[in-house]
DNA sequence: GAGAGAAATATTGTCTACAATAATGACAGA
DNA sequence: TCTGTCATTATTGTAGACAATATTTCTCTC
C-alpha cells in the first residue's frame, strides 16, 4: 500500500505508471518483457527520473519486478502466486463480506440487482465464460469491498491483487469462468449480504473463491501439461 | 507490497528507509513530523535522489506519508485507521492459522512450546502487560504466518500491517496488553494448529484478534477522552 | 489587530551528467 | 565446439542543477 496524498495535478510519474499499468494488464506488455528506464524515458519523452518513480508505483502494486542494478521487468505470476493470491483473496473478501452485511442494509439490494443482471447478461451473450473475473464478476466483488467501509481491503484487493491476477490472466488467455455457477454463488452472497446475515455471507465468499481457486488450478495444471507437450 | 529483488548488496535507497523506518518504529521520528528531503539528505550525506527512494518505500510500508509537491511526514494512526488494520489482520491471520494447521504438524510443537514460554516469562515479569504485540506476542503471530506457507499473508503482515500498528502504539504508550488472557488464547490457537485442525485455529485466532481489538478500542477511547479533557 | 495580497523563501519534481554495476561480445585455450 | 576470461557496451544508481510548486514572510488596507 502507498500513502501517497494525491488530488487534482498529477504528477508526470503518475501518469506513467497509470499508463504503463494500462499496458501491462491489456496485455500490451507482456510478462517477462523487459521496462528500461532509458527506453521508457525516450518513449514518453521525459527524464529517467519520473519513469524510476513510476516502475516503483508499479513495483508497489505487485505487476513489476525491480531487480537492482539490473532493471526492471513485468512480473510473470505462476501458479504458486496464484495460489498465495487466492488465499490472501479467500480471507479479506470474506471478511469483506461478514463487514459488508453489517454496513449494507436493504438499500443495497437495487445495486446487487443491477450488478446481477449484469453478470446474467453477460453470460447468456457467452455461455462458456469469459475468463475469471471479467468486469462484471469484478465490479460485483469491488461493490462488495466498498461495502464493508474498510479503505484497505478495497485498497489491497483493487490496487494489488486484482492487477495481479490481470497478470495470469494476460498469461492464459484460454482460461474460463465458471459461468452460471458462479453466478448463482453471487446471488446467494448478495443475499445473505442484504439480510444482515454476515456469518453466512463470509462463509459463503468463502467457498465462492476456493470455488474459483479450483477450477483455475485445474485448467493451469492442464495448460502447463499442454504447454510441455508442445515443448 | 513491493516486488523488488534483494540479494546481497544494498542500494543507499535501501539503507535509508531501513534507518528511517527504525526511527519511526520506535518513536524518535514521531507521527506528523516532517520528513523533508533537503534536510535528510544532509542527515545522511547522499544526495536527495535515493531519499526520494527511500521515503518511497516507507510510503509504501503505510507509515509515511506523502503529499505530492509539498513533501513526507512519519503517518498518524488514527482510530478508523487501526480499526481497519485489525479488521484485516483479522481476516490474514485466521486464514494463516487455518493454512498453519495444514502445514505445521507436530513437529512445530517445540517451536510454539518456546514461544508461549517466552511469553509466559514476560507476562510473570510484567503482570499488567506492555503494549498489544510486545514482541513474544509478535513473534507468535509472525511464526504462524510463516507457517501458513503464504508469502503473502507474511510479507503484508510484517512489511505493512505490523509497522503501522506500531506507529499506534508511539503514540499511545499507555495501551496495555492483555496479559494472562492473550497467552491463553495463544496456547489454544497453538494446539489447534498443532493437533492439523485448521478451522478451530481460524475460529480461535479470528476470536483473538477481535478480543484485542476491542480491549485497544475500549482504551483508545479512554485515551481520547483523557486528551480532551487535558485539551 | 485582522485579513488579503504580493513577494520572498524553501522545498519538491524533473533534468542532465557522472559513477557504479551488470550484461554482452570477443578472443584464447582446451 | 565449449568454456573461461577480459574488454566493451548498456543500463541503473546517484549527484548536482534548474524548473515548478507550496509555504512563509512582509506590506498594505480596513
Amino acid at each position: 500500500m502507498s500513502t501517497i496524498m494525491t488530488e487534482s495535478r498529477t504528477l508526470v510519474s503518475e501518469r506513467l505508471a497509470a499508463e504503463l499499468r494500462d499496458d501491462i494488464l491489456c496485455g500490451a506488455l507482456v510478462p517477462g518483457s523487459r521496462l528500461g528506464e532509458m527506453a521508457l524515458a525516450e518513449r514518453f519523452a521525459v527524464s529517467r527520473g519520473p519513469v524510476r518513480a513510476a516502475l516503483g508505483l508499479l513495483s508497489e502494486a505487485g505487476i513489476v519486478q525491480i531487480v537492482p542494478n539490473s532493471g526492471a521487468r513485468v512480473r510473470i505470476i505462476g501458479r504458486s502466486d496464484a495460489r498465495a493470491l487466492y488465499q490472501v483473496r479467500t480471507a479479506l473478501e470474506a471478511e469483506a463480506a461478514t463487514l459488508a452485511a453489517s454496513n449494507a442494509g436493504r438499500h443495497a439490494a437495487p445495486r446487487f440487482r443491477q450488478l446481477l443482471d449484469q453478470h446474467g447478461a453477460q453470460i447468456a451473450a457467452h455461455p462458456e465464460g469469459a475468463y475469471l473475473q471479467a468486469s462484471s464478476d469484478r465490479d460485483f466483488h469491488v461493490v462488495i469491498a466498498e461495502l464493508s467501509g474498510n479503505p484497505l481491503i478495497l485498497r489491497y484487493l483493487t490496487r494489488e491483487l486484482y492487477p495481479q491476477l490481470s497478470l495470469l490472466r494476460v498469461k492464459h488467455r484460454n482460461v474460463t469462468g465458471r459461468g452460471a455457477v458462479a453466478l448463482k454463488e453471487h446471488e446467494r452472497i448478495a443475499a445473505a449480504i442484504i439480510d444482515g446475515d454476515g456469518e453466512i455471507a463470509g462463509l459463503l465468499m468463502r467457498r465462492h473463491i476456493r470455488n474459483s481457486w479450483t477450477a483455475l488450478e485445474m485448467q493451469l495444471s492442464q495448460t502447463e501439461q499442454e504447454d510441455e507437450t508442445r515443448t
